[in-house]
DNA sequence: TCAAAAGTGTTCCGAATACACCCATGC
DNA sequence: GCATGGGTGTATTCGGAACACTTTTGA
């Protein structure tokens, strides 16, 4: 036995080295917007167990691997993306949540931008695919559980933090970003009041361009300002998208 | 090599077994409020690593423990509570954070009365104190990170959940809870404004009590209403103390 | 009677809401 | 012209902020 057990020991004194035979996990539930629609990219297993059936990407972290940088390069690996927007959300660590020994997960979120993402189905993935949030299919582990937790997880987050850009292609009009939000919050907004409330925040640089090709007056385009928001936050901004009581 | 090596193998190859080395632990922030001040409890310790230091008591996880499980048996183990409050808010998971081992830990915070708390000092702990959060000594391992996340999952969370009933005495004056939420959020509030919002909310019970022994009019005692809050939480309702941008 | 804190009422202002209306484009 | 969605202006309402005031107790 280490001497270090002591420090370590539980009321009914199981020795230190035991402790150490965990596997720690992340899980990534990647967003997406597309039609209109929240997706979450999926991976089909193929292999046991659950062989067959949609899952979280996600994978086993190397011992000598930062817990951060193992999301990063579980989303990568598996869509080639880099330097993406990415939040840890929940940790998961029931006893049985998987079949293959102790393994508790961290889990991940990242919002991407649908128009510049092309997931690439990796070794043990047999393919992937965009499922509407409000049409999921059961999922393998424990992931269905995991999912809602960062479904609930973003819909809070994103009526105080402006993430709801990063699902956004670079350029938008804003009636786009109303769509996202209404999808993202399940609410309808006042077109109106809508504009003037993102308008007034600042956030937003109006460029110029406009749509092109549609059969209506041609919205113009805006991006978001992310010096500005830095910036704003240093001095104790609140974004604050709420939606009525 | 376990057949279930495949689904787990990352690019590199590095062979089933090897990931099966993490410790698990749960670090837990226990949040009191004594004489108008937000405080936490730390443990000294007094073993190697880190002898002498302060830190956050936290101990690893067995691995035929549930996490959420093993978060309260610390706390209880600890402090002799039971039935407390409490809330994952982070993991932290860098390689080099804990001497011993790779070690990834899950950080809980809990919320307790002050009034039916007593500390007991486990084993490996030499003495426990309530340390202000504005003025906290040096800690062990990377627990000031920890404890700084746990501050500020605080704050942020405060404002929309009445946590902060959880800290006061079963029974309170409105001006206590002011003083109280005044700690949290780092802001003077108006007294009649804060009344009138708190009361608006309908979350709280006055009761046929006042205060006694006070040289000045005695203020009502107040109940909050968890019955209630659970029910206007179905209806949607935001609870929200914001300060002024 | 005075100090100290409890508790109330009222005005003011700005933000959110609701809603009516005009504009630019393709067909 | 007209359908379609883009975009603007305004009256109203509601809640927050500011602040002056009264009440009740102990000493």
């Amino acid at each position: 036995m280490n001497k270090m057990n002591k420090y370590f020991l539980s009321e009914n004194n199981v020795p230190f080295q035991d402790y150490f035979n965990f596997g720690l996990s992340v899980d990534c539930v990647v967003f997406g917007y597309v039609g209109e629609e929240i997706k979450v990219l999926l991976v089909q297993r193929d292999a046991e167990p659950f062989l067959g059936n949609w899952a979280l990407p996600g994978d086993l972290v190397p011992l000598d691997e930062d817990l951060a940088d193992s999301a990063s390069n579980v989303l990568q690996n598996l869509t080639g993306l880099e330097n993406i927007f990415m939040e840890q959300f929940y940790t998961f660590g029931a006893v049985d949540r998987h079949p293959a020994g102790r393994v508790a997960t961290v889990g991940y979120y990242s919002l991407v931008k649908s128009d510049n993402y092309h997931p690439i189905a990796s070794s043990w993935v047999k393919e992937t695919e965009w499922f509407s949030i409000k049409d999921l299919p059961k999922l393998a582990f424990d992931h269905d559980q995991i999912l809602e937790k960062a479904v609930s997880t973003l819909k809070s987050r994103v009526k105080y933090r402006p993430v709801g850009f990063e699902l956004l292609p670079t350029k938008f009009t804003l009636l786009e970003l109303q769509a996202l939000y209404e999808a993202l919050l399940d609410y309808k907004f006042d077109k109106p009041n809508f504009r003037k409330k993102i308008l007034s925040m600042d956030l937003l640089v109006q460029l110029d361009e406009v749509q092109a090709n549609v059969s209506h007056r041609p919205a113009k385009l805006f991006q978001f300002d992310e010096m500005r928001y830095i910036e704003l936050r240093k001095e104790g901004f609140a974004f604050d998208i709420t939606v009525k009581g």
